[in-house]
DNA sequence: CCGCGCTACTGTACCGGTAAAGCACATCGA
DNA sequence: TCGATGTGCTTTACCGGTACAGTAGCGCGG
C-alpha cells in the first residue's frame, strides 16, 4: 500500500483533493459535516496530516524560526542568560506554533545550515560576525533580527544599552573610591593574560561597548586599569581563573569589573579560595543580573538587562518582519531598539581597603 | 522579475535544470567545466542555493532533527545538564550538517509543531509522558529516539542506572551512620510539601527509578524518609524552597538526598542562610554531577552520569535509525542503553553530628 | 572499423500540498 | 421577478526541486 496522500483520502471520499486539504487547513471553507466526513475517512486510513514539507513549499511557510547561535552551540547552550533569552522567543512563539531551529554559526566547509534548512526568518543572537550564516540569511532575504549585534542599517536589531550600564558599574567603582582597578572580558581575540590596550584589538560587539563604557568613567577618573582578556567563552571556570591571575598581581587591584555575571562569579570564586574576601578585599562587579549574581554569596552588585524583554522584543521584531514579508512590502524596517540597563548594586561591593604605605 | 530557480539558471546557461541542480547537490556528476560555468551564472543572477522546501519534499530529508522537551521549554532551556545533553547531540550532529528543532511538548489546542515541522527524525527527552508530541511523532513514523523517558518495546533508548546510582547515594549515607534522612524530589504531580508514599503517586520514569533506588537502600536499613515534593522544575530556587522547610523540621534531618545537584544547591544554601554547616550539621547529596557540583563550597557528593556520552548515544541511535528509515528497513531497531552511574564522594557528606538525647 | 563502456548531459515523472479563480445553487431584499 | 450576495465545492495552475532512466558522443581495444 502505497503512501496516504490527500489524494487518497479525496477519492476515498468522492471529493475533490481542495475540500480535503480544507478540512484540514481551513476548516471555514467547507461544511461542518464534510468536514467530519473528511476526518473520519483519514482517521480510517491512518492519515497523519498534511506533509509538512509540502505545506511548505506550497505555502511558503516552513512553520519554524531559526536561531543563530555561536559556532559550537555547546557554549551558548549551558549559559543560563543566553538560555533566558532563548526561552522567552520560545514562548512568545508558542502561541504563533512556531517551532525554533538552532543554527550552528557555520561548522566546516559546504555546511552551512543556515543556508539549507527551511524556515521562516531567523534572529542572529550569539554570532560571530565574520561567520558566513548571516551572509546567507540575507541572501535568502529572510526576515531577520539582529540581537546584542554591531546594528546595521536596514535591519531590524534589538540592543542594550551596554555602555551605560558599563559605565554606571565603572563610576559606581570610582565613586567608592577605587583607584587600582582591574576589567575582566571576553570575546576579544588573542591569547589568556593581562593585555595593553582592549580598544586596540577587534573586540565583539557587545564587548567593545562594555569596555568602552567602563573606559569612560575610569578614564574620566585618570584611572588606568589593568585588563584580563579571556578568549574563550563568558564561563564561570574562565572567571576562576582570571581571578586567580588577578589576586596574585603586585600591586592587586581593589575593584574588577566583569564582562558577565558567570565570569564575576569565577572570579569571586578565585578571590575566596586565595583566603581574601569579597568585598573588604576586593569589590566585584558583574554584568547581566543573571539569576545567579542573585543566589550568590555575597550577591553580586551588577548592571541589570531585561533578557526576557529583549527576548519579546526580538520575537515582536521578527514577527513583524515576517508578515511584512509576506505581504510583499519589500521596505525594509530598520528600527533599532534599545533596552534601558540599570546598575544593581548588592553586597559584593564596597569602598576599598584602607592602604597601608 | 521573478524569482531565481533552477530554470532560470538553466535557460540562461543552456542546459537542463537538472544539470544546474547537480551542480549545487552532485558535483561528481558534471564536469568542472559546466560546474563552473553554471555557478557563475548563479552568482551572476544572485541565486542562493537550492531552496530547501523544494529539496525537503523533493528528496525526503529535511535537514533538521528535533528534540522534544518540556512544554514550555524555558524550565528546560536554563538547566545545565540538560543544555550539556542538548549541546552534546548538536556537536555530534554538526558534520553532518544537521541542525536542531525545539519542539515544545506541546501547548495549546491544535498547535503541535511535532505534527507541522518538516523534520527527519526526533529525540524525545524532558517530555511530559502525557503529552500528545510523541503520539504524533509515532504516527508520522519518524524515527525516533527515547532519552531518559520509560523505554517502550519497538524505540530505541537511551538511560543511565538512575536506580542503582541512587541506591548507591542513598547506601553511602546509610553507611556514614545516618538514620534521620529525607528526600527532596520533583516531577511529582501534586503541591509542595512533606508526602507520606511517594510512589504512591504516579512519577515521572526517571523520578520515579531514582526515588526507588533510595528506599531500596533506605528500606534495607529500616529508614523511613521524610521526603519534600517539589512539583515545579528542578531549579536551585526550588531546592532552597525545600531545604527551608526541612532545615526547620523537628527533628531535623541529619542527610539530604536530592534529585538533582541544582536542588542540591538550594538546599544547601538554604542550610547556610539557617546557621547550619554542610557537612558538619546536615548532609547533602545530589545527582548528576551537574558542573555546578564541583563549584560549590563544599564540592557536592553526587551520583555521577556522562551527559555527553549520553547525548553521543542518542544521536547514534538517531541517525541509525534515520538511515535504516531511509534505507527503507521496516523493522524497528528496539536497543535499549542504558550508561552507567557512579558515585562521587566529595566534601559534602560527613557521619551525623553527635545526637544529643 | 566495430562495438563496448564511460562520461556528461537530458527528459520525464514525480514529491504532496496550497492559492485563487470558477461555478452551481440557494437565499434574500426590493 | 430579478440581480446581488453567499455558501460549498471543484478546477486549474503552480511551488522548486530530485530520482532515475535514457542517450549522444567519444576514446579505445581488438
Amino acid at each position: 500500500m502505497g503512501r496516504v496522500t490527500l489524494q487518497t483520502i479525496a477519492d476515498r471520499v468522492g471529493v475533490s483533493r481542495m475540500t480535503v486539504s480544507n478540512a484540514f487547513s481551513n476548516p471555514g471553507e467547507l461544511s461542518a459535516a464534510m468536514r467530519e466526513r473528511v476526518l473520519a475517512v483519514a482517521d480510517e486510513l491512518g492519515y497523519v496530516g498534511p506533509d509538512p514539507a509540502a505545506r511548505t513549499l506550497a505555502s511558503g511557510t516552513a512553520g519554524t524560526v531559526g536561531v543563530v547561535l555561536t559556532e559550537t552551540l555547546q557554549g551558548a547552550l549551558t549559559d543560563e542568560v543566553a538560555m533566558t533569552f532563548l526561552g522567552s522567543i520560545a514562548d512568545e512563539l508558542a502561541p504563533t506554533g512556531l517551532a525554533l531551529t538552532l543554527l550552528p554559526s557555520s561548522s566546516r566547509e559546504g555546511i552551512v545550515p543556515a543556508r539549507d534548512v527551511a524556515i521562516d526568518g531567523a534572529v542572529v543572537y550569539l554570532c560571530d560576525p565574520s561567520s558566513s550564516a548571516v551572509g546567507w540569511l540575507l541572501r535568502r532575504r529572510l526576515p531577520v533580527v539582529f540581537v546584542d549585534q554591531n546594528p546595521a542599517p536596514g535591519i531590524p536589531s534589538v540592543n542594550v544599552e551596554d555602555r551605560s550600564g558599563a559605565r554606571a558599574a565603572a563610576q559606581h567603582i570610582v565613586d567608592l573610591g577605587h583607584r587600582n582597578v582591574a576589567i575582566v572580558t571576553t570575546g576579544v581575540p588573542g591569547e589568556f593574560g593581562v593585555i595593553d590596550d582592549p580598544l586596540a584589538v577587534g573586540a565583539a560587539y557587545v564587548e567593545r561597548q562594555r569596555l568602552l563604557g567602563w573606559l569612560d568613567a575610569l578614564g574620566a577618573a585618570g584611572i588606568r586599569p589593568t585588563t584580563v582578556r579571556q578568549p574563550h567563552s563568558s564561563t564561570e571556570d574562565m572567571g576562576y581563573e582570571a581571578g586567580q591571575l588577578l589576586v596574585a598581581r603586585t600591586p592587586r587591584p581593589t575593584a574588577i569589573l566583569c564582562f558577565s555575571d558567570a565570569l564575576a562569579a569565577g572570579v569571586v570564586r578565585a578571590i575566596h579560595d586565595a583566603g581574601l574576601k569579597v568585598p573588604d578585599d576586593i569589590s566585584v562587579v558583574g554584568f547581566d543580573d543573571n539569576p545567579l549574581s542573585r543566589r550568590m554569596r555575597p550577591a553580586l552588585t551588577t548592571v541589570r538587562q531585561d533578557v526576557e524583554a529583549k527576548g519579546r522584543a526580538a520575537t515582536t521584531a521578527l514577527t513583524t518582519a515576517m508578515e511584512r514579508a509576506k505581504r510583499g512590502t519589500v521596505a525594509r524596517s530598520n528600527r533599532h531598539l534599545v533596552l534601558p540597563t540599570e546598575l544593581v548594586v548588592r553586597d559584593s561591593t564596597a569602598k576599598p581597603p584602607r592602604r597601608k604605605r
